[in-house]
DNA sequence: TATATTTTTGTTATCGATACCATATTTGAA
DNA sequence: TTCAAATATGGTATCGATAACAAAAATATA
């Protein structure tokens, strides 16, 4: 392997100007620059990141932290964060917490180990304040995205679930459904709390009364949904719902599948809204969703952490919430209409 | 920070002792054992990675070179190779081309900046020759996945493209279709070019002749083909095509949203075929596609890379041919059958 | 019990870069 | 021309771990 040293040798300068010369320091007079990056280019040379961090406490990398990166939605985040980290000079480390507090955790570990400069994060569950508080022990600066925990204070980049649920939920009342189920993720995730509590309030405002039977738990990841639709369907005539909130983008895709499969015409028997479904197929898609700006997550939250890390940014922690755009389609649309 | 000396005071070892503890060295007596770990626990001690690569020349990352993150192909292909390397003990640093080698280029010299043990690489195009020279120069293991690279012997990942476009054809071939267009990648990438060699060999092997007029060559990615298939369209009576080989997901994906803004009935008017179009909406995807196994390409590439890193591979390269699944939709398949 | 052998622990040098301070060289002003 | 100031370069210690060898302690053997 090239080192230092041997660029030294060959230029016949000391490893100190070497080194200059590869930080661009201005300190350097033309001539041996020139010579130095003759020899550097001849012998390919490439830094060894290892000593620099050793002594420089400062790797160049950043780890982005999300849930599952087969989910299209965190894809976007991943191109983002991504896209910005590039531009910065920045190497991205790719960890997939599977919604698993666990692996998480041993994540954590790995990525304090290697020296990660800072961390964008989309935690599993609010078990993850313990890891955001192992973080700051250990001085690494984090960004929340997507998903807020209680009691942590840092640079957040988030969504507006409260509003662009009450939109969605209103859509529906003004469709003239007053019998609407939600399927959720699990109440340990923020988002799901705050469309949760968003879609009841939105209720209750208009009058409408919750049925707790038509509130389902499911799985933001592994979403199998069969059940949940299987009893929202076993409900008697009053009851069952004529409208459904898949509070992510799997529930939402799902639930259409399954109502398919049930034979269940969307808008007609039952209305559908969803988060986040891409369209990815052939025709377009007739699914109303909310679609956030998941590219900006990670793009944005990049921006945030890097001005933290290179002490850009501001004592007081920011809070970033981007709106979601409604697309409104036939799955919730009355023929009438 | 912790180091190694703080644990080594504390538990009145040397830090040699304590290096074997976080080595699981046999050699050490359980109670000293107990007792660093002890201290390892009380002060939450994490082995500095830069000061141990420094030395071991091992940093237990890899490289997942890729050419587009935002391509659910490549989405699962992250995946495949996340789940194996997390199981494996090694981290996962993201590269993004974009198709481009001048990007591929700046990513390799960071990712042998900072001691990348191995890559994963579906490389930009023929260009990317040159990186795995230096890869080569610097004793870096890689395996390539997906795209194959002229002249560049190692262990590989591949997809059996004759097969799946002869088998792909064959079928359109079967339903009746003679005038048969290719919408294909840049043939600078060995997938475009198997696949158009295929196409043409098969249509051959029928007796139906070539018409380069059917031929068109897109992207990969950003894939217009607006321009394509308005010149498909605009061909005489006698030449237009009945049938569309999309020879990727996106330029499937576009194809399909063409034909239907153009109020062209697939597959009445207009049949298509396509690579690996997810089915991520929500009903049924009436595309018939070829469906490349991309976790696996992840999940057996790492593996392959891990082997050959650590010493357990044969001398020889080795090539791993993964079939692909052709799921016959409607998109191609006539009324009467 | 004495010695050989095995097991456990410690000492020192080292990896390849940069920090910090010292020195040499150049430039400019008097 | 001379000396001060500015600029350019170099020497040495250091980051935090492990390698390689050395020594001490525990155990086995005669």
């Amino acid at each position: 392997m090239v080192t230092i040293y041997d660029i030294a040798k060959k230029a016949n300068v000391s490893a100190m100007t070497v080194s200059r010369v590869i930080n661009k320091s201005e300190k350097i007079s033309e001539i041996t620059r020139k010579k130095v990056e003759a020899v550097i280019k001849e012998l390919n040379y490439i830094p060894n990141n290892s000593a620099r961090n050793l002594i420089t406490k400062k790797t160049k990398i950043l780890s982005l932290m999300i849930t599952d990166i087969g989910n299209p939605f965190f894809t976007s985040v991943a191109r983002g964060a991504e896209d910005k980290a590039m531009q910065m000079g920045y190497q991205l480390l790719l960890c997939n917490s599977d919604e698993n507090f666990e692996k998480e955790s041993k994540y954590m570990d790995m990525l304090i180990s290697t020296g990660s400069d800072g961390v964008l994060i989309a935690p599993a569950n609010d078990n993850s304040k313990k890891n955001m508080k192992k973080l700051t022990k250990h001085g690494i600066p984090f960004v929340l995205i997507d998903r807020r925990i209680p009691d942590i204070d840092c640079d957040q980049v988030l969504s507006d679930n409260e509003a662009t649920t009450r939109r969605l939920i209103e859509h529906l009342i003004k469709q003239g459904h007053r019998k609407i189920a939600i399927i959720n993720g699990p109440l340990v995730v923020s988002t799901a709390r705050e469309r949760q509590q968003s879609y009841i309030d939105t209720l209750k405002i208009h009058g409408i009364s919750v049925n707790n039977d038509l509130i389902k738990e499911s799985h933001f990841r592994d979403s199998d949904v069969t059940n949940s639709i299987q009893e929202l369907l076993n409900l008697p005539e009053s009851e069952r719902p004529t409208a459904i909130f898949a509070t992510n983008n799997f529930i939402g895709m799902n639930t259409m599948k399954i109502l398919y499969r049930h034979n269940i015409k969307v808008p007609e028997e039952i209305a559908v809204v969803s988060y986040d479904v891409p369209n990815y197929t052939e025709n377009e898609s007739i699914l109303t969703v909310a679609e956030q700006q998941a590219y900006n997550f990670g793009y944005i939250g990049i921006q945030l952490l890097i001005e933290r890390i290179e002490g850009a940014a501001p004592e007081k922690a920011r809070k970033i919430v981007l709106p979601s755009e409604i697309h409104l389609r036939a799955s919730s649309l009355n023929q009438r209409d």
